[in-house]
RNA sequence: GGCGGAGUGGCCGAGUGGCUUAGGCAAGGGCCUGCAAAGCCCUGUACACGGGUUCGAUUCCCGUCUCCGCCUCCA
């Protein structure tokens, strides 16, 4: 059923994906720290694991993502102190937030978003087997992995533990500078949960080894993540749940970032695209298109220019299939075209698998064009499928407004622009062709495009 | 210093040892249309630079230049 090959990080060459489990897909994501408001390359991330589930559901796989929300850790505490709130509620906040950006751009939900602070019981029994092999070690209330203990430190991000330069800030019970804390022992005014080893906090990567093996157990397809977290997250995590005796993830996936002007995006150079100026500029739907295009690991350089583009080039496919919906009738979701799966068969290659919808949307027009009713609806029908695995169809119900008022007006607007359209005919068929057109004019001013076709005239609001 | 990635036609963005000069956007020409819009057809012949391997390299190897990321929190 599925025959796709992935990219590893970690072997850094294609295999085939061959689940752990007979049709299941088991996927760990790291999802945000709820530090902040989302930006584009957050999202970014969301949705390159969305067509991946996607395409993995369309296979025929029963797909169990699961992406996790990191909700403790220094900047949060810091930040909700500053601005005067309890750590739980900015967290909480930012949490919503994440989770309407990720909603905006078509992301379905993952199976589960589990929260650090509700897996602390998990991360003390991982310690547990870690301290009782010789692997971490507890240390005036923090407790730390020992990463010389553990011979395959290095193998995920193709480091040298000998060329590193000197690991996390040194600590007083730290026995090497390379060793990074699992548990962190309670401060001042600091939130903390009782262990073994004294009131703490989770340390950052124990949290991921904790959760992902908890729901998806000791051994799961793809673990996935941001460039930026191959090291040190991901290789603490790896080498934790390794020398806890996990096998862990079969394939690491990293999506690249995005960059602005080149440089990437800080809070400090002052040029992080939050999902909501995205938002501003452009729909949901035409934000993903211009997310899921290029290859996701490939960096993409923001410019609202390219956006823009992108919202152009959407709107060609988007166009076809509500032409087709109006003149011949509504769509079914079809079967991808073989172009379209060999693409996505190739790492995920987005880009030929859109080449191959443009393709079909051109096959559609041309159709459409000729006459060729049924040629035109299968295109469509194809379109739609291959559009639904990337999660850009236009007929999704969930790209539609949903909101009553609106849609009364809509049926409101289509009346008045429906009876002005008679009249234009009825002056287009006397040859009165300066009434014919200032009709046109006006609808066009009013901000109602009119294209005329063989089955009729055909109207779209401008912009929309 | 160590590790990794990238430089493609006006722009975005794939890919390959020689028949794919992907695809989109923009531009020009044409068809269609009362006109327009949309659509369709055609055009532009790119692959940082210098060597090398090869019958042949944008694609493989070496070197050079430029840029980016990671090595510290980070999607």
């Amino acid at each position: 059923m599925v025959s796709l090959r992935l990219f590893d990080s970690a072997t850094r060459e294609q295999r085939d994906f061959v689940p752990v489990r007979a049709g299941v897909a088991s996927i760990y994501v790291c999802g945000a720290t709820v530090q902040g408001h989302p930006h584009i390359g957050h999202v970014r991330s969301g949705l390159n694991y969305d067509v991946l589930r996607r395409w993995l559901a369309h296979g025929g796989l029963d797909v169990r993502l699961v992406r996790n929300v990191t909700d403790i850790d220094d900047k949060i505490i810091l930040k909700a102190y500053e601005s005067g709130r309890p750590w739980w509620e900015w967290g909480a906040l930012h949490e919503r937030a994440f989770q309407a950006a990720y909603a905006a751009l078509g992301c379905l939900p993952p199976s589960i978003e589990p929260r650090a602070t509700g897996h602390v019981p998990q991360m003390v029994e991982l310690m547990h087997r870690l301290i009782d092999s010789g692997h971490a070690y507890a240390a005036g209330g923090d407790v730390y992995f020992s990463v010389r203990s553990f011979p395959g430190y290095g193998a995920l991000s193709n480091q040298d533990p000998d060329e590193l330069n000197q690991g996390e800030a040194a600590a007083e019970g730290k026995r090497d500078p390379l060793d990074f804390a699992l548990w962190k022992g309670v401060k001042p005014g600091e939130p903390s949960w009782p262990t073994p080893w004294g009131p703490g906090r989770p340390g950052w990567h124990l949290e991921c080894s904790a959760m992902s093996t908890f729901y998806l157990g000791p051994e799961f397809d793809v673990h996935g993540g941001g460039l930026d977290l191959v090291f040190p997250h991901h290789e603490n995590e790896r080498a934790q749940s390794n020398a806890a005796g996990d096998r862990f993830a079969r394939f690491w996936m990293h999506n690249g970032l995005l960059t602005v002007k080149g440089e990437k995006m800080s809070k400090s150079l002052g040029n992080v695209v939050p999902v909501e100026e995205l938002l501003r500029l452009a729909r949901g739907v035409e934000v993903r298109y211009y997310l899921v295009g290029p290859h996701y690991r490939s960096m993409i350089d923001y410019s609202p220019a390219a956006l823009e583009e992108s919202v152009v080039a959407y709107r060609r496919i988007e166009s076809f299939v509500h032409r087709v919906r109006e003149r011949v009738g509504a769509p079914d979701v079809g079967e991808v075209d073989p172009r379209f799966a060999a693409a996505m068969d190739d790492d995920l290659g987005t880009p030929t698998a859109l080449a191959a919808v443009h393709a079909t949307v051109r096959e559609g027009n041309s159709a459409l064009d000729g006459g060729d009713r049924s040629a035109a609806l299968a295109a469509a029908e194809r379109v739609r499928a291959m559009t639904d695995v990337l999660g850009l169809d236009p007929l999704d119900p969930q790209w539609a407004t949903g909101d009553a008022a609106h849609d009364a007006a809509a049926g409101a607007l289509a009346a008045l622009v429906d009876d002005l359209l008679e009249q234009r005919a009825a002056a287009r068929k006397a040859r009165d062709f300066a009434a014919a057109d200032e009709v046109r004019d006006r609808l066009t001013a009013a901000g109602v495009i009119v294209e005329d076709s063989p089955d009729g005239p055909t109207w779209t609001l401008k912009g929309v």
